[in-house]
DNA sequence: CTGCACAAGGGGGTTTTTCCCCTTTTTTAA
DNA sequence: TTAAAAAAGGGGAAAAACCCCCTTGTGCAG
């Protein structure tokens, strides 16, 4: 049973041609091109097939990748992700791997490594390389984030606001108790010891914008 | 009565120059010359003659100008500061008008404007110019910084920690009732719900660091 | 195939912090 | 020399933080 691919990338040619070799592979088959996050939130509201793996392009009109994962996190928690970009930028990285993508790729990969990326990926892993290892480095706290679950995700995002945690409770659907969990395994992950050092946390990792 | 200057500056060609130009100004007498932030807090450490105001250069070596605002504001919040750079860095600007510096002079200036400034400042006004309206523009909440006391912004600098209020109380040597009072104003002032929306706030002004 | 770990969701109750309303004293400015 | 704010603080309600505890489902290793 192969392995199903969502393509993101408002280059139309270089999408095209990713199609033919991502198809020419036997344990993957793309299942659709899309040009912006828009086109992604549009895919996944029509109902359409869930790819195992999206290819998302970091640079884009109408909405950019890094708003599409945020999207992606909070509608489809566990969909599995892996950049693909022009350029290394380091911010962007953090950014992207602190919202649990799968993986970095610069878009001048060769076909063999994009085809182990993708193997990884797909066995329920992470590709990590030199690039996203770098980037990763200079931030202490890097480990912290591999024990985060989506939901804790989604909750720092919301805790990050002048919400309490009973509304939080209502926007996330879960009991206030539940919420109370979510903030106590945060705190004993990430050693904090009140709220705001949670937020001070997010903003320090880019979890949230400010 | 002439009033007192304390000039700040690494470039010590610079500021030996400036030195003479300040004393021929006759309501003016130099107090002293320092070449970095450190060099402050020594010169407030011995106890030396406090200046009516500082000349402050932004970019120095040791201890820049931002951080010496963030000492000063911590130990003289009343200490009137005038900054004094090279470049025209918007964000700065703002982090130093949030910090209550009374103005920020560009060291093109012509020598009538900088005495000008001078004169503003020590008559205990601000002075504000085209390059600081302009930044101070691009902010949506400029005019609630206005009203803040040296009080509160140290209090807010304490509260985005993860310190209890209690805690903060014993930083700044008040009853934690008072902090509250302090938290109460800052609310109403800035029209926040919670500690974390004081956060975000400060954060998103560069009141603090992240 | 049987535990084991762990995510997700929920519960009861206690302690601490936060928040709001209100008063007094001290500075500061008009 | 009044009138304003700032600084300091009190009482009490509400929220947050912090303890324990539980069930269910899933995925994974022995």
């Amino acid at each position: 049973m192969s392995k199903t691919i969502l393509i993101v990338d408002d280059h139309v040619l270089f999408a095209q041609s990713l199609q033919g070799l991502v198809n020419s592979f036997k344990e993957f088959k793309v299942l659709g091109v899309l040009k912006n996050g828009q086109e992604v939130v549009d895919y996944f509201k029509a109902k359409k097939p869930v790819p195992d793996i999206i290819l998302l392009d970091i640079r884009m009109p109408v909405m950019d990748g890094v708003k599409t994962m945020e999207w992606l996190r909070e509608n489809h928690p566990d969909q599995k992700v892996l950049a693909l970009t022009m350029e290394h930028e380091e911010e962007i990285i953090i950014k992207m791997i602190r919202m649990r993508c799968r993986g970095y790729l610069l878009k001048d990969i060769e076909p063999e490594e994009f085809l182990f990326a993708l193997e990884c990926v797909a066995n329920s892993g992470y590709y990590m390389n030199e690039e996203t290892n770098s980037a990763l480095q200079c931030t202490p706290e890097k480990n912290k984030f591999q024990n985060l679950t989506p939901r804790e995700v989604v909750f720092i995002n919301h805790a990050c606001s002048e919400l309490t945690y009973k509304e939080v409770a209502e926007k996330m659907n879960v009991s206030p108790k539940t919420i109370d969990g979510y903030r106590e395994s945060l705190f004993s992950k990430l050693e904090l010891k009140s709220r705001v050092g949670l937020v001070l946390f997010a903003v320090k990792n880019h979890l949230v914008e400010v």
